[in-house]
DNA sequence: ATTTAATCGAGACGGTACGTCATGTCTTCGG
DNA sequence: CCGAAGACATGACGTACCGTCTCGATTAAAT
């Protein structure tokens, strides 16, 4: 107890370095905020005070506090998404659904998540930001469903985006509303609709 | 919508009465405001200097911004979807679909609706009343297909309610986004997979 | 202790005629509320309430807030201020003085005359009301203060004006600050010295 | 005055240092407004708009709205009241006198003097601003007394505070209320009666 | 070894919107 | 027509964040 309460950060200074410290406690103070908000947005100045940081050390990285947010998610997320290949579509299908709805479940993040999902309804540049997180995701969705339409799973003339918005669709639907499960038996029921609806002949 | 049903006081309510003049034009302005912003968040201060009243008789009749907006969407809107029954599940799902999907396309209120969502994401309070302004659209959706249920058209073992989210996971996913059409060829081809994948086999 | 505001008061209505306990009861609750404010202002609002009496009573009857305030103040208030009239002008004045500090001191209303005076600096109608009501009291200083020239007790050119301003000034000063006493001892030495002055005998 | 003593951070500090020219502009703009308000009370987003400054910045460094007129008032005034010392009290006192009835007649600051005057009535920090401003007077005019009195041109038991009052409270008194004058004669006469009193010869 | 320059913490700045409060007027009802 | 209740337009209040800016201190790279 020696300092005076306010501990000031025993983060060295970098010089003209970026001070590699500093922007992960910014990371660190956002995501604990994101994940401690019950709906309120989270502040810059919060994010800055928690961190111990100058808000123009924040500005100066990010454009805007979506990105602050988004980048405080994505930095512990796992990014790679293999997308798994079975040979069968109706189990990748299954799978990669299931993992999908899974992720929001028990993970510390999805509380982030929502909460950034929420802010970038009013910020178009984190909601860009956002299309491009969420684009690997369904590039690797999409290269899947294709995979099953060349080996004959699907009809030819299947529209794969619209089953793919049909996947996340009721995910993001279901993940903010949360009126209604994103648990593994829904994910099975999804798929195999999703395969025999749109299946040729 | 802009009544909750409390009950009311039991002496027969001295006072003057609520000024439906002034009502109106707060949900007039709410509602031009809102077809006009684009993307600019609707203030409350705005909302009243467009209706010529005072900030205190919106705050006295509404419990937060967004339950303005939405009474103010509400107001117009049709609020009995009847839901079309000609006998033939997929007949009446095509409909319902291309006409919920058609609704947010040219109607005025397409940048209303897309605002209260945005609104929503941060408002909880907001975000309820949705809930109740959504409930009664899935309600006649789920209807519905309960009567093609009956016929046979869908497996008993059918999830009714997770159709119904991917009708409106597909709507709102889109309708939000932005990325992919709302046209009527999707609204069928929606239908179509959908009661096709969930037949009995 | 019986009306606490919460309470619809038992007084009936009285039609057309004005109904006097209503009348009462505001300048009750406007005595009340001034005594207890400790340099908070007074508001219409809370008279109305306090008394159990619609706003629009109160503006009924008295033009200002200040009317109201002032009319509670002197309704209570001893009206006729007859001078004393001994013969000898220091004992009247110092009679006069005292008598005049006195009042402020120990009564209930002293609170309330404050109040009162803080509003009139800003309500211009309060304040000429407050002018009216001293008046009065100047008048029966100045007449207490000619009598005495006209005995020669005060030299034929002495300013009686500025005399009955010094007492007033005083009294206001000290009343408004309560940096010093008001004292019969206090009153005693400024009559003497308004008689004698203060020079070494 | 703008500085009230508070003692200086013990860290030299760091972030922006207080910008002068909006401290001056804050100023300058309600010493403007309070010279031209007729009665009419001063607000602070007033004050803010016509010192091109966001509000915040008022409240951050003036507590009160009264705090802020009081400083814009003793900010140009001139602060040091030497009071006359010619040897003699008549001369001393009536000198003083005049001199403190004069600024308040054609000064441009008589109508902000006022303007403060009436906020003190209703806000406590300014009123107790408001007393140690005049300290500086009341307590230049009691040495002028005391040196008097050393002289033996009063009585060693001639109360000085109640003569301080005398002026300053027919000062105030007139001045705010505006019924009799407040001219160089009035201040020779009122000085002398205080040295001498009103008794014929 | 000395500049030079970018970063850091801190926090003041001009703004915009917020939600609350009091004012004095008005409207409706029951007596 | 009186009195209660209370809605109304107005406008000031003090607070919260925003994103920009300006400090003095720190420290690595360029001279």
């Amino acid at each position: 107890m020696q300092e005076t309460g306010q501990t000031p950060p025993a983060r060295p200074h970098t010089g003209r370095r970026r001070n590699e410290a500093a922007h992960q406690a910014i990371l660190d103070a956002a995501l604990h905020l994101l994940a401690d908000s019950d709906g309120t947005p989270v502040t810059i100045d919060a994010i800055a005070r928690t961190a111990g940081v100058g808000k123009q050390t924040v500005y100066r990285w990010w454009p805007s506090k979506g990105a602050v947010l988004l980048d405080a998610l994505t930095d512990r997320a796992d990014q790679d998404v293999p997308g798994p290949d079975t040979g069968t579509l109706r189990t990748d299908l299954r799978t990669f659904v299931a993992t999908t709805f899974d992720a929001a479940q028990h993970s510390t993040t999805a509380s982030a998540l929502r909460t950034v999902a929420r802010e970038a309804a009013r910020d178009p540049h984190l909601a860009e930001l956002m299309r491009t997180f969420t684009a690997t995701r369904r590039t690797a969705l999409r290269d899947l469903l294709s995979r099953g339409r060349e080996r004959g799973e699907l009809a030819d003339d299947a529209d794969l985006d619209l089953i793919v918005d049909q996947v996340y669709g009721v995910f993001w639907y279901r993940f903010l509303l949360g009126h209604a499960p994103l648990d593994t038996a829904t994910a099975e029921r999804l798929a195999d609709s999703l395969v025999t609806g749109n299946t040729a002949d």
